[in-house]
DNA sequence: TTCGCGCATTGATTGATATCAACGACAAGT
DNA sequence: ACTTGTCGTTGATATCAATCAATGCGCGAA
């Protein structure tokens, strides 16, 4: 299950090494604040698969993403599960002055998180306003996120979408360069990624290697791959999304 | 163009009529305040096909939708465009506290608005943290819509996600209701709504009439359609989204 | 009116993807 | 080692949607 820690030297490090909203959230605060609010922190760590958020019960965590990735897990009433979101690194999740969450958070890789108790967290917020308008336009960008996730969804082909999604999956995660190409983690199993891209698992194999062909990328194994030519990857990403004209 | 008004009755007459975000958010405030803020707000007309909010600039208005239906509009460096929202009465548009807007908006339909100057209007939630907080919330809920979307487009089939948008659409209008059936209002062309919803207008033409003929709707004009069978609307568009098993 | 022009619709064809089926690799449990 | 289950992959086929092509309709401009 999970192990909460208190080990403030654990968690300053982790703090610091995130570099994300967080830290500019800390930044925005007086000292004597920032070092209330460490005391409340706990580090959390999820074993994959595990849940982190049950649908429709009120959440007394506020969350963020130090490392792995997490799945915002849309279920509908008939029990069946859709994912409509990804929280990686720097992200943070929990509805703050709101109540249940619509969807349920789970871990897709062991994650470490940091995990503030609610209700001190929304005072801290409700007493320092600049943290409350960092918030604020934080939401604004998860907007924007959400969107950009849309228009790679409606991308025509199954190969457009997956080139997409390694795109923005690059860029999103802190990568590491191998040389001069880069090695991107997908953390997600094949069928939850043909799940989240809107095409079946069969699909994504084919596409995979397609791309593998044309030399954009290599497959180290079915979670790794190394972008060969990343010029390629982009266009093939854009080129031809359905598109109005004028 | 537009023709901004500031008559003051007109706008206390659409305002009480709206029952959305902005009458809660002014009940939030103190008598003053909301006085204050009707002194700013004009009332704007837009005509169908014009921009409200330009792309990239950083708008100097926050916006109410009072009637009609405005697009959120992603547009890619080639000049591309793609509709990654719509805005329909009650919504609120414009980037408080924020940059340059990543969209532009465009009026689908003729549109009446209420518009504040940006300015007062985030001074005005400064000095008021309820109503701060109540304009977090929102944001909240507009991330859920913005999944919902997203959770449509990856519907399989085209005629599912068809359905699954007049559901949609049908909820969030206040709908007309004539006799036990409902008639829907769909404000985007065969080409736009194609568009938004990842097909292309031949494939929703035939939808449409494949509805029909199950006797789920009656199509009245290209923009009116009415709802036979709600049930079955309902039913064809939760049908077969491709799902996850466990 | 008459001429385009854009839009919705329908048909025929092609192309992409889902589906069905099977296989090898691997891991966990017996 | 043997079984069982899951996962990724590959192949063959069927289904669905994009594309190409053509028609009729409504509307504004000449």
């Amino acid at each position: 299950m999970t192990k909460p820690t208190t080990s403030l030297i654990a968690l300053k490090d982790a703090v610091s090494d995130s570099n994300g909203l967080l830290e500019r959230l800390l930044h925005s605060l007086p000292p004597k604040v920032t070092a209330e609010l460490m005391e409340l922190a706990t580090l959390r760590d999820v074993c994959a698969g595990e849940a982190v958020v049950e649908r429709g019960v009120r959440s007394e965590e506020i969350g963020y993403v130090l490392n792995g990735t997490l799945a915002m897990v849309q279920i509908l009433e008939d029990g069946k599960k859709h994912i409509v979101g990804l929280l990686v690194p720097t992200d943070i999740y929990g509805r703050v002055f709101d109540g249940p969450s619509n969807y349920q958070i789970e871990a897709l890789t062991p994650v470490r998180t940091i995990s503030f108790p609610r209700g001190p967290f929304e005072q801290v917020l409700r007493d320092n306003p600049d943290a409350e308008r960092l918030f604020l336009v934080h939401l604004l960008d998860e907007m924007d996120a959400a969107r950009e996730w849309l228009l790679l969804i409606s991308g025509r082909k199954a190969v457009d979408r997956l080139a997409s999604f390694l795109t923005i999956l690059h860029r999103r995660s802190q990568f590491k360069r191998v040389g001069s190409s880069a090695i991107v983690h997908v953390p997600l199993t094949r069928k939850d990624l043909a799940h989240y891209l809107g095409a079946r698992p069969e699909t994504l194999s084919r596409a995979f290697h397609e791309l593998a062909e044309k030399g954009v990328l290599r497959i180290i194994d079915p979670f790794h791959f190394e972008i060969v030519d990343e010029e390629a990857l982009i266009k093939a990403s854009g080129d031809d999304l359905t598109v109005l004209d004028d």
